[in-house]
DNA sequence: TGATTTTTTATACATCGTATGATAAATAAC
DNA sequence: GTTATTTATCATACGATGTATAAAAAATCA
């Protein structure tokens, strides 16, 4: 998993495990301080929710005002393992490691 | 900067930072216990040269037996700092965050 | 010289990062 | 009730990164 995805998946946890796109774009400028298009973040969910990493469920139309459908998604055990791998791995490099 | 290039560095800097692609590429195995081809390391580490994140210096031709001529890899500052920053900007996405 | 060993290089393709622009669907204005 | 505005997602495209296989280089051994 790349750490896009992580920081997307992250974004979402962080959350409350049920937000949809343009909050988790939010989220990820709050905590990182760095821009990111709506589109990455959209792209990458995709991919996630094709790797099994996440769902969504579509939200009620009519919420405050005008647009479109938002779409809800939560991490699921699958992403939750990965993410938990892909952290460890790294972790046991950095074991001892101090890069002055 | 990807996962697999924090890796190589990482890999790098605990072998003492003087050291060249197999021995780059038996670290990883020893210590993620994961396979990994030598043409991945290899790749990765010509990226990160690209990057100025590592440097290399020939090896004598004439060690102990026959082969090709060793190439002893460094990281350098940019390097350490980038692996530093990548580090800090998951951390601050894991704070407070269990995915349980 | 030719086989063998050690190490790196070349190449290729899949996956991931990331932006721009298009599209959809709802409400508001007139 | 057609058009503008707002909210949100989708489509697309392309460079960066992950990763493997096969080839080549350069040294020693027989």
């Amino acid at each position: 998993m790349g750490e896009f995805e992580q920081i997307v998946l992250l974004a979402l946890l962080r959350l409350g495990n049920d937000a949809y796109g343009m909050e988790i774009r939010q989220e990820i400028e709050r905590r990182t301080g760095r821009e990111t298009s709506y589109g990455a973040v959209y792209t990458t969910l995709d991919r996630l929710d094709r790797k099994g990493y996440v769902t969504f469920r579509m939200g009620d139309a009519t919420a405050e005002r005008g647009g479109r459908a938002r779409k809800y998604f939560r991490v699921e055990a699958a992403g939750r393992r990965a993410l938990t791998e892909t952290r460890e791995r790294l972790a046991v490099m950095w074991e001892g490691v101090s890069p002055r």
